[in-house]
DNA sequence: ATGATATTCAACCAATCGGTTAAGGGATTG
DNA sequence: CAATCCCTTAACCGATTGGTTGAATATCAT
């Protein structure tokens, strides 16, 4: 469903980009994807929209929370079309970490503990919280 | 200069992502680019500015003909980032090939004959033809 | 000089983007 | 039930995109 006019279209904002370096770490609500931008949450929202019709990412509505979870296989094919350019070799998650710290100046944002509240793992009954 | 958002955008547009395939075989004038699609040479002409403004191509004008060049430089970082993502394995060119006709129906293209004409080899005095 | 060739530029258009604020809706709490 | 929380939707905005047509430019051939 997602093509590559997607894919790489959600992939060129630095919001988005921003938010699946995010999920890479872990799934977040969307109140906590939100929480370091200095936008709207109406305006993540659209942003959210954007990645799950592209297919980067899943949203799993639990309870009143909303998960969003980084979908890495839409990246392929479009990784698939950008190394035959070029035959790069391979990297390694410590160089996209030197990378995303180069270009945002926000890789702390990987080490911050955004997880204080804990997603509750596959319950039937909402009645968590 | 050019960044992944400008890098990603010019790539979320299918006759772009072409035009970068019909240069991946060899150098081309402006109107053989332009020969394949179906709308004006103006909008070619558009869609390869973008892709100059992304350092995807560059554009060398030599005489009244302007040539363009890949640039697979500009796809490095794009695919630093991506391959972060997935580690996907890497990708030879046959397959990449067999992607794009799948993509476009047009993989003839990288075998057509769009040479006829010969570029001069760097001369400094334009009086060729 | 004239004309043909190769390419860009300018003005326009409808559609989309990235943001806003305001309102709406489902889920949970009290 | 009412309030609150989490999130999306709607309406709007200015900027950009992807296309058009038509004029402008620069080069080369005659």
């Amino acid at each position: 469903m997602p093509d590559l006019d997607q894919t790489f279209a959600a992939l060129a904002d630095p919001t988005r980009r921003q938010i699946l370096a995010m999920l890479l770490e872990d799934d977040m609500a969307v109140t906590d994807v939100a929480e370091p931008f200095a936008m709207s949450l109406a305006a993540i929202s659209k942003h959210l929209t954007i990645l799950t019709r592209a297919g980067l990412i899943s949203r799993d509505r639990r309870g009143r929370v909303t998960w969003c979870r980084l979908e890495p296989d839409a990246l392929k094919d479009a990784s698939v079309w950008m190394q035959s350019f070029g035959q790069f070799e391979p990297v390694n998650l410590d160089a996209f970490e030197r990378f995303l710290e180069a270009e945002t100046g926000l890789a702390n944002v990987l080490d911050d503990d955004q997880n204080d509240d804990d997603k509750p793992d596959e319950v039937d009954d909402p009645t968590h919280e």
